[in-house]
DNA sequence: CTCTGTGAAATTTTTCACAGCG
DNA sequence: CGCTGTGAAAAATTTCACAGAG
């Protein structure tokens, strides 16, 4: 492993990447394999080419503007979160509903108001919304967002928001995941992955 | 269905909760059947009743103690997290290393340093450790954790940490939601669920 | 020789469909 | 009757195992 890890990162075996990932080595050759041929018989995969592809296939490619509405802790946390730019998104607008942080600069961007979203979205085309408001205002953030056009939705209120078909909703709970946590303790299972 | 939500409340069909939680019927009507049999034939699934089963069976009726590490704006969005209280959780503990914001109030707790992690695990029995530190700082607040005697933990920096074998980690990576949502953007798929 | 790519087998998950309870 | 609970069928996923490329 130390020698590989020294003289060889250029290339993978399907075995050495489903030690990594803790799954089987013939799950990685097949899931590969949907993605064209990568791999070198007797050698393995490129790493470098394998990681571009999988970007590719998973659009990290593009550039996917992102706006946040709501810049209370949990907007505060995405505007700052580090890595996003890593993943193919950039944070391009930050907006907000209250008055005394519309102006407020945040890293290298100003708070903006609500009221013009239409016009940001449109202009920085903006692909995907993010909504970190309290539960009560996030139907409507969700309302305001779909009306400037955005087709994803990344909601983090802890509510059920609708929204028409054509737009992609997904929402973070956080307890959700402290639920997760609570039921592997409670049955003392070791955690999968 | 307007009828349904006046008079009759207190029970749900399966085709009901299917369309709720959108799959099938039969499923829903199989995943509960582990639970024990709690429908009614000809009528249907008593709601209270399937609601304290569900929540028994996840460990809802526990009452979680939880200890925030990390005070930057994400776990002050955590600490302020409403709901939380809702599904079994209760913050117990919030840590920073930074001098300057121990013994700051944050809501009815007061922010401790991480030097007296284990007096504050084993006095209040902490069962759930939240990782809200910089990326940098991650393996080093999960040991202290893992030390401390926390059996979960979940980490929020953008970072891999390990523990041992008998701590069940796992980690939210906020960038792999946008992505996921980006994903269905370029394939132009409804989301799922 | 080693390690991929892939049919075929095994396993798991989902759906069907219906007997029978209330 | 309407709707559950559940065997049995169908579909999807995962693993095996090996021919053959490099």
């Amino acid at each position: 492993m130390l020698e590989i890890a020294d003289q060889d990162v250029t290339t993978a075996s399907s075995e050495q990447l489903a030690e990594l990932a803790g799954v089987n080595a013939a799950k990685v050759r097949k899931d590969l394999s949907y993605l064209g041929t990568y791999g070198t018989r007797g050698v393995g995969y490129m790493v470098g080419e394998l990681v571009d592809e999988i970007a590719a296939e998973l659009g990290l490619t593009h550039d996917w503007p992102v706006a946040i509405v709501g810049l209370g802790n949990l907007g505060h946390a995405l505007a700052n979160y580090r890595g996003f730019g890593a993943r193919g998104f950039r944070v391009v607008a930050l907006v907000d509903t209250d008055a005394a942080k519309v102006g407020r600069r945040l890293g290298e961007l100003t708070i903006e108001s609500l009221d013009a979203l239409d016009a940001i979205v449109a202009a920085r085309d903006v692909a995907i919304g993010v909504i970190a408001v309290p539960a009560a205002a996030a139907q409507e953030v969700a309302d305001r967002l779909v009306a400037a056009g955005v087709g994803s939705i990344l909601n983090f209120a802890p509510t059920v928001v609708t929204v028409p078909e054509h737009v992609t909703l997904r929402k973070v709970d956080l307890a959700t995941e402290l639920q997760i946590l609570s039921f592997y303790q409670q049955h003392r299972t070791p955690t999968p992955v």
